[in-house]
DNA sequence: GCAGTGTACCGTACGACGTACGAAGATCTA
DNA sequence: TAGATCTTCGTACGTCGTACGGTACACTGC
């Protein structure tokens, strides 16, 4: 039931860079760093439930087992290739606390959108690496200042960086299903339109039927983050505004 | 490349309930509510990635190949098993949208601290069943009179749902870790902080320090769930505040 | 300089998974 | 009643993560 602690003790060593080369034995003919290069290109092209040991070895030219003295296993594979990605985050800019957790929210939504496999690993509990804690240290930082103490500034993080990966989570489902399937989304309503009119009585679901035949002026997934970010931001700042 | 048709065509037609029994061959010795029933307990129990047709079969005392006769695939299963889950949602109850919407919130919250699987089957684009449908009616109708139009309506729809997703993820990954490790959150941080004050340099993360230091304090899962929902409505009534 | 030790590489094999396929038997229809 | 249809499920296949151990490489300490 308990999972191996060495192989949690020893993926918490490389993510931290806490490892050294070996004194003895061969040389190596890779890195870490390769391994999970290469596991985020795979993960990017064909998404984080088509990833595979094998695949990635294969990528590099190795036998399967070769990874293992890289990684201790692939769960702690994902978890230094999360890592990775938050490495490419950008430091917030802006001019106050508003402005500022707005560019953390863009630079988070534009990394999933680049790594949309991350929303899948972020689902799991993945330990905390470098740049998960710089980033985090940077997000709390644009609230300092704003009267908030420490548990609401946890919470206001956690409810944007939530609202974010949602947000995401919305937009990435669309282009997986098209990736998926081969169709765009046009193309699945086409065909699968005479089904569902057989089987859906679409009287029962008055307002449903009237936000969808409004629907040629949806937002796209920008607008719609943008959208649920300010009011977001409002709410924050009608809290913000209590607190001073 | 294209998943096969066929499938995704009967699972619609038994999510919404368009199959029939056949007239000839052997009497049924299940039903799909049957599988489907079986598969949900094991997905509270173990989790969604611990779900197999196995396992499902076993339960139910058959073998694994004899459920392909009632559901076609396994995606096809959990999305049966997504909208059966969804039929248990509580009819919104309150007066007037903030109310109304607060009380979808919650019972949206409620339903996924009961069934976390819920949270990874929504990552998958799974089609629209019964359940789904009128719960979709039932949110968008909370913000009937508020002078939102449709497409503002569907994105305060998306932004509450993608909250309530974000925060009970957070909150389930606590409870998943636990149960996956069998340690509890004390117990974790008791092994392992040795480990991370040898490899992590706390001094360069003075914010989160701070206010880890301050934890003391910290919510509780639903206390953070509502201080978020709070910021989000608040934020959606100041949207509301000038449509009107 | 060499024996002993530690490590890289990786083939093989195992258990687990989803499900294609087809044999055997049950039940209805014309 | 023969033929058609359907249920049940064993077998097998391809895929997955990784345990295990054999072979070769490279360092350490005597």
């Amino acid at each position: 039931m308990k999972p191996d602690t060495s192989t949690a003790v020893r993926g918490l060593e490389l993510l931290w860079g806490a490892t050294e080369r070996p004194s003895r034995g061969p040389k190596q003919g890779l890195t870490s760093d390769a391994v999970v290069r290469a596991a985020i290109e795979l993960a990017d092209a064909d998404g984080l439930a088509a990833l595979s040991m094998r695949k990635v070895a294969e990528r590099l030219g190795v036998g399967a087992m070769t990874l293992y003295t890289y990684v201790p296993a692939k769960d702690e594979l994902v978890a230094l290739m999360v890592d990775a990605a938050l490495g490419e985050r950008p430091v917030p800019v802006g001019e106050g606390w508003r402005e500022l957790l707005a560019s953390v929210a863009r630079g988070l939504w534009e990394l999933y959108l680049r790594h949309p496999w991350l929303l899948a690993a972020s689902s799991e509990r993945t330990p905390i690496g470098p740049n998960a804690l710089v980033n985090y240290e940077r997000e709390l930082s644009t609230l300092s200042g704003t009267g908030l103490d420490s548990t609401a500034m946890v919470s206001v993080i956690s409810l944007v960086a939530g609202y974010v990966a949602g947000a995401a989570r919305s937009a990435v489902q669309v282009i997986e299903e098209e990736r998926r399937t081969g169709q765009t989304r046009e193309e699945w309503w086409h065909q699968t339109s005479p089904v569902l009119d057989r089987l859906i009585d679409y009287a029962s679901y008055p307002t449903v039927v009237s936000v969808a035949d409004a629907d040629s002026h949806a937002h796209g997934p920008a607008e719609n983050f943008a959208f649920g970010l300010e009011r977001v931001l409002d709410g924050i700042e009608a809290l913000i505004a209590t607190r001073r």
